[in-house]
Formats: C-alpha cells, structure tokens, sequence
DNA sequence: ATGGTCGAACATCGA
C-alpha cells in the first residue's frame, strides 16, 4: 500500500553553524527525509545527536574538513549507500541509499564553479562541467526509479533567476551550463519536479546571495536547487515546497529548503 | 561599473 514520503533538500552552508535553524526546520516541517549539502564537516565531527533527539535515526554521510560534504537523515531506513566522485578529485559531493520499493535517493552538490564561465581560464568551471558530463553518463545507465536532488548550482530556465539578461554571463545561468545541464535532463528523462508545480512561466528562486543589503526586497534569486525524478516517479509525487521563510530566519543559509511529497 | 557577505579556521579560499 502506498503511503506518504516526505523528502527535502538544503544547502545548509556548514551544518554546526546552523544546527539550530536544521532543528527549527524538522520540528515545524517534519520531513521523513532531509538531504543537506554543504554540511562542512568531517565524518566524525557530524552532529548526529540533535537529528538522533528529533528522530532521525538513520543517517548517511559523506564529508571531509572545511568544505563541501553531503548528509541524508531519515525517519526511515536506508540502505546501500553509494558515494559516487563526479568530478574525479576527491571531494565530497554525493552520497545515495535505497528507500523501500527499491527506490534510490540519490543527493548531489554540484561544484559552483568559480566566477569565470570558461574552462581554459578557470579550472573550477571546467571541473564542474565535467561533473556535469560524469552525472549524464551515469543518468544513462539507471535501472531503479530514482529520485536526484541538491544543489545543482544551475538555474536552467529564465524564470529561475531574477534578470535572465544580466545573468547570461554569470556562472550558474550561461548558457553553457544550461546545456550541459539540458543534457543531463534529457539522458535521465529526469522530470523537474518543482515546474510540475510551479507553472515555468512564473519565477521561482531557491536562493538569495549574502551580499545583498535587504535580500527580500531586491529578491535577486535563483533557482539553484533542484527535485528530479526518473519518469516512472512522476506520478508518486503529489506535492512541491519551497520554504522561503527559511531565508529570512536567523542566522540563515543563502539557501531555502525544498520538499516534495510522494507517495510511494 | 563595483562591491557587497558568509564559514572554516585563522589568511585566504570557496561559495
């Protein structure tokens, strides 16, 4: 029988540092699954005790010191982890597990790629490409439903950010990135959930920069943050969240929670 | 056209 799962993502820009706002988030919206990216920490430093209290007993992590690092933490099990190295460095930027069904959940942080969009000049947006390449490659070869989420740090459409024109040379909206994440798209037949929901026609941004003075009122946003699912999973999910509140919370990530509701 | 802010860890890098 069918039941409900709940499962959300956030870049939580360094997990201790907003273990409050992590808490606030799982007692007001009590998601099965939460996804972060960007956790921040080593493996044995992760605070597992606050999402344990909270009833989050199964968790899957997959850090390193300083930067990057993903975490799934669940109400209900999981299993076969997989970690897989897109970008072929070493770093710390997906981690998978099965849910029931034989469903996999697979939970990603694409690299940002540094502020030039040229690989020649800028090794960081080459290596992100070709995570990119490495993600299209694997969308190809998947047997089980699959559900992909994180921080792909590209916005595809023009109503994922606030000015498609001012942005056509900003990493995250060239239109280099939103081939390559075209093709990704088209090798999966991923579905992006939130534009089932969420008419494309009509803005729709998952995160706001630091850097502006009033975030709300310049809502300079885009839409980094991604839910994807394999065909067969479309019609599982009844439901799409972005929690925008969460920006303007203390202490905040420059990214929003997402959540989908499915029922699988 | 430019600079604006965070976290980790303690100067600077990555975002």
């Amino acid at each position: 029988m069918a039941t409900t799962l709940r499962i959300a993502s956030w870049n939580i820009n360094s997990v201790r540092a907003r273990i409050d706002i992590v808490e606030r988030f799982l007692r007001e919206e009590a998601p099965d699954i939460l996804c972060l990216q960007e956790t921040k920490v080593a493996d044995p430093l992760f605070p597992e005790g606050p999402f344990r209290q909270l009833g989050y007993n199964h968790i899957v992590i997959n850090g390193q010191p300083m930067h990057h690092g993903v975490a799934i933490l669940s109400k209900v099990p999981l299993a076969n982890r997989q970690a897989h190295d897109w970008q072929a460095n070493g770093e710390a930027r997906h981690v998978g597990v099965e849910l029931r069904g034989g469903v996999r959940l697979e939970n990603v942080y694409v690299p940002a790629g540094g502020d030039i969009p040229d690989r020649n000049e800028n090794v960081k947006f080459g290596q992100k490409l070709d995570f990119l390449a490495r993600m299209t490659e694997w969308s190809g070869s998947l047997s089980a439903p699959t559900i992909l989420t994180g921080d792909f740090n590209v916005a595809p459409l023009e109503t994922d950010v606030w000015s498609h024109k001012q942005l056509l040379n900003v990493v995250s909206h060239t239109p280099i990135e939103v081939e390559a994440l075209g093709g990704l798209q088209a090798a999966g037949k991923w579905v992006d959930l939130a534009r089932e929901f969420v008419p494309p026609q009509e803005k729709l941004y998952t995160w706001w920069s630091y850097r502006a003075q009033d975030w709300e009122t310049s809502d300079r946003g885009r839409r980094l943050d991604h839910m994807w699912v394999t065909p067969d999973l479309k019609d599982k999910a009844v439901g799409h969240k972005t929690h925008k509140p969460c920006r303007g919370w203390g202490k905040p990530s420059d990214h929003v929670p997402i959540v989908t509701e499915f029922r699988i």
